[in-house]
DNA sequence: TAAAAATACTCTTTAGGTATTTTAT
DNA sequence: ATAAAATACCTAAAGAGTATTTTTA
């Protein structure tokens, strides 16, 4: 059994089961990934793919198995090249981040801009997605750390600290009915068409459990992933915007007027998430302790620890 | 990076630093391990073991932390190598079970019996220690099940299942003063010498705790790993002996008289213990349904998904 | 001086490439 | 007919072995 094999099986079933197309992601030939893949299913005495005639149209269910153990070598290989790097070029690298629109419009780039002066040569990629692809991305490794509410905190495999609280506002046009409305209610929400993220995003499914919960609907009338969508349509007259607080600004957004919900709702947590068995370079240490200055090697160490 | 490159270090780190005697346990040559160590070493650009001109003296730190990755890479390709042979030979291969000398010896025999008979091609090991070595063994891989009390489940890497409960009696000779007290107490206990387990042992520091609590000091004469070496020693008439109730038959130990202790000590629970991340094979499963009948596929599944 | 690691050199295996054939859609 | 996988064959690289040298304790 030998690693490039098991890269060869990965890159295969990541292709889509083609052998060619495979090869060519991995800058070698057909025939060697066919041989290797080959070889491997006769070391281990089964089928890794389900194949009709030459064509493979399927992953058996050891071969899935496989393919799972597969990943985690390579995970795990990485980790080794990365203790090298980080003992050998301390503060050159990559950091990928995995994070939705909010964070990485209103929250990161503060921290964004402290680390790139911090670490000049490490390579900063941000993904952006949403909650649930944060956390996928993580958790296969293609992103180091993870930054998303709520949900990323459900994976077993990820090791999430606290970084901020947060709440949400409404914001109207400044002429609106609402904006002199001295404590507003859910029922006045529900007056009026409602803009907010989508419900798969940003903890929204917090915000809707809050309205089934007093037994009031929202009228929404639309739902974006991103808070300059939302305001947008609110500037067009479309309707009022439901927003995290942070996504707006008394003066970027001036024709807006907003006011503040969190007595409606509750707070809602930012969590940074990463692989528990992650062997972190230095510079994504200091990232997390930007974004969450209790953040350290003990901290993190003690809370391996006590995780189980 | 090659497999075999982490399979030499570790053997070597195994074998105190010493690549002849690694390259001898790996059926190979001296100068091919050194070779492949100076090309890993060279690869990573840092030195994993630290050395005195020719000899290797120590490991350097991120030696160290390499070796750590390299026995998870192991650990991660032996469970490969078991998926193949689940779904190729599906009752065959090895159990290997670490336990303390007290289940060994009471509680494992009924267990064993029906496993053999089930699967009578599977070799089976039982390592015998002491539940930190118990621990240990599961965490390093060299055993897939562990069977111990308490300690076991503090180890994060590992998913416990409790198996049962039991608590403590006292063996004395028939003609003990004690033998006819109906209602024996700490006190009753502290007046007399006493034997009983190695206090790193089977939970016995839950025994001492209990003393403490109550502001008692036992006699405690001497310790012993197991019940059948205290209870020759208590028929010797060298002190009451306090034991685990599983210890104590009425027929095989005749000269001796027992009285139940529960009511003075909490019930302790002896949990069986597995790596998080190891692929079990179908007859590591049926052992633990053995054990503990509540145990399933399933169930560990939805354990792993809730540990964190 | 004895034991351990490194070199030098050879041999064998094997991974990988090119050209070609087979086969499934 | 076309695209994909397998086969045949060749080449180059790398791992492993033997003999020997270097070095440390």
């Amino acid at each position: 059994m030998k690693l490039h094999q098991l890269k060869y099986i990965h890159e295969v079933a990541q292709q889509g089961l083609n052998i060619s197309a495979a090869a060519v992601a991995l800058h070698t030939s057909q025939p060697g990934v066919s041989k290797q893949i080959q070889l491997l299913e006769e070391e281990l005495g089964l089928q890794i793919f389900l194949r009709n005639g030459k064509r493979l149209v399927g992953i058996t269910e050891p071969g899935q198995q496989i393919l799972t153990l597969a990943a985690q070598v390579m995970f795990d290989m990485q980790n080794i090249k990365r203790v090298g790097d980080e003992f050998t070029s301390v503060e050159t690298g990559t950091l990928t981040i995995a994070t939705t629109h909010t964070q990485a419009r209103y929250k990161l780039p503060v921290a964004v801009q402290q680390f790139t002066q911090l670490f000049p040569n490490v390579k900063l990629a941000i993904h952006q997605g949403n909650p649930s692809q944060v956390t996928a991305q993580v958790a296969s490794g293609e992103a180091d750390i993870g930054i998303a509410t709520e949900s990323i905190s459900l994976d077993e495999r990820l090791l999430c600290v606290p970084c901020y609280e947060w709440n949400r506002c409404l914001v109207m046009p400044q002429a609106h009915a609402l904006a002199n409305e001295p404590a507003i209610s859910l029922e006045d929400i529900s007056q009026y068409p409602l803009i907010t993220y989508d419900f798969a995003f940003t903890g929204s499914t917090l915000v809707s459990k809050v309205f089934n919960d007093a037994g009031v609907t929202p009228n929404i009338v639309f739902t974006a992933i991103d808070a300059d969508v939302i305001k947008t349509y609110v500037n067009l007259g479309l309707g009022i915007g439901l927003i995290a607080s942070m996504a707006y600004d008394e003066k970027r957004d001036a024709p807006l007027h907003s006011v503040d919900c969190s007595h409606l709702f509750p707070n809602s947590t930012t969590y940074l998430g990463f692989r528990k068995d992650a062997f972190l370079r230095g510079y994504m240490l200091s990232f997390m302790q930007l974004l969450s200055p209790h953040v350290n090697q003990h901290s993190i160490e003690e809370a391996l620890k006590g995780a189980s």
